[in-house]
DNA sequence: CTGAAAGCGCTTACAG
DNA sequence: CTGAAAGCGCTTACAG
């Protein structure tokens, strides 16, 4: 009910506040059998230290900041799943705050730092190049531990996890090559991504490596609307294999293949970049490379958390493996 | 840099911190001529209130707890999406529980009221009804203004928001009577979420009002796992029509039947209660009633702040309105 | 309309 | 090992 403060158990075990904070704080600095005392005072009361208080005394809120765009992508919303079971772990709190493109980049970061977090997880790959870097050193300024989860910038000092998602598409499409394929397109995001820009260059490469040409289609995040996207697909291009860098950009583009009377695997293999739960659900089921989204948010918060405790950390980059699942949209 | 507070910014406009102060939290209190000094060297000095100091003096924080169980699953992370723009307009910083039936409730909502948020939105719905109670009834002590989003609860006093699930199972399946079926079957979660236990009442309800035996088939919500479940349905059921509790249930089951050669939807109808976008991904293309998600949340949110702030407020218990897409896995 | 002062609930040197 | 005291950066009566 009314809140029970340190004074009260002070009161109640009949120490100084000091010594409950100690208790708490630094335990083995205060003697065994009051230290008892305190713990079983505390436990009757159910006292909790007010987060807030401590925050402001300390100087540290154990709360963690993430800067995302739309945390109802499912690829964020996996990303978050890691972060959050890892910073409960820890015992940390997760604070979220989404930054658009168009609001003033400056004011939102000093929105985000005025909180007082201990570290940054930076997700959003949604932002402008120049935008990127006011957001990033904003938060340099400021000094906070920061790490880069499923983003690329171009900055040495930045810690980041993610998947070498150039090396995966390159692969991939190596593998197509290998199976015969000539006319290999990669479907993309319109809008341009960092992660997604990396998949685009791997895939090039291995292209350029065989003597063809790149064919790269551009389409919208949007199902309903890149399967109408792709109607006239057919009608001025020969295709015979579809890497996308979304399940659902690879699903919609089979259903209208299919629709104009293409077999897949047989005519066209298709494969998607996420491995989504999806990639089961369609018919025929999906062919991926995996990346482990949930654990990009995992293993970025407990790199994370190494530096808000300033421990040594030897690679600041870190890069997560992904693997082939062949099902039935590819021949091999 | 080194963060400019509150005596930088007293300093610099040669005034007192009680009246740099009062132009942030009171402004029609001081004279304009200083108010505009003062906001020109905020604004100058790029200067932002600590958010930690301002909520142990003022009791307020401005942050709302969110309570959930795992924000991956699709439904929990549009419900986020929603909750957050509302939150950002209404400049409330949002923190997210997640807690888990396992844990010791007591303890872990100890930790969220140690956080001081001003109001929780709380979206947990896989807790035991004795657990629930638990959680509930902290946030009832600390008194704490609370909405349920999107969980059913049984408790008057509880301001909530969600849809009529149990309406819009029973007028689903009375449609799907209306069109001549007759061995309608739903296929819900095997784990008691109080949301699809609604959609099994407003289910029976029509069925018996039919004079239909119910025919409720419980799975996993995992898609890998509920499609082996569904191999040897076909053997020992006859059916003309699924309701699925969720889209990825009724798109597993349907890719089943098709596999045993049953045609859709002219054997069997089936229709999803969720529409989301894998319901445009699906063969044949997904009949639904769409569950505006979305809007739960944003509504909530909406609600909260009011709670809040003290206003009034008509209507505790807001149901939110569902429609009925026809697509192609139902004749009409 | 403005300033001096107390207080929010803690932590942390500093003495002892 | 323990307590008294200052301080974290604000807000808010209280005087004036």
């Amino acid at each position: 009910m009314a809140n029970t403060t340190i004074y009260d158990v002070a009161g109640a075990a009949k120490v100084s506040l000091a010594t409950v904070s100690r208790v708490m704080n630094n335990p083995e600095k205060v003697n065994p059998e009051t230290r008892e005392k305190v713990l079983r005072v505390i436990k009757e009361l159910g006292y909790r230290p007010n987060a807030i208080a401590r925050g402001l005394a300390s100087r540290k809120t154990t709360t963690i900041g993430i800067i995302m765009a739309d945390i109802s992508r499912s690829a964020v919303a996996q990303l978050l799943g890691g972060i959050q079971d890892i910073a409960k772990k820890y015992e940390y709190s997760v604070k979220i705050f989404s930054i658009r493109n168009d609001e003033d980049i400056t004011e939102a970061m000093r929105a985000v730092i005025a909180e007082q977090v201990d570290g940054i997880l930076f997700l959003n790959d949604e932002l402008e190049k120049e935008q990127m870097k006011i957001a990033i050193d904003a938060i340099k300024d400021a000094m906070i531990p920061v790490v880069l989860s499923n983003v690329f910038y171009e900055d040495e000092d930045i810690p980041s996890v993610a998947i070498d998602y150039e090396n995966a598409c390159y692969q991939i499409t190596k593998k197509m090559l290998a199976y015969g394929r000539k006319d290999i397109y990669l479907f993309t995001t319109a809008r341009n991504y960092s992660v997604n820009i990396k998949k685009e260059i791997g895939y090039k490469e291995a292209m350029e490596e065989a003597g063809l040409e790149p064919k790269v289609f551009r389409t919208s995040g949007d199902v309903s609307i890149n399967s109408l996207h792709f109607q006239g697909f057919f009608q001025n291009n020969s295709i015979d294999a579809a890497i996308a860098v979304r399940d659902s950009i690879a699903i919609s583009f089979m259903n209208v293949a299919q629709d104009n009377g293409k077999k897949i695997p047989e005519d066209i293999s298709v494969v998607g970049l996420q491995n989504t739960k999806y990639a089961i659900l369609s018919r025929p089921n999906l062919t991926c490379v995996d990346m482990p989204v949930y654990d990009i948010g995992a293993v970025s918060m407990r790199l994370l958390t190494k530096f808000m405790k300033q421990e040594e950390v030897a690679n600041h980059k870190i890069l997560l493996p992904y693997r082939f699942i062949k099902r039935k949209t590819t021949v091999s």
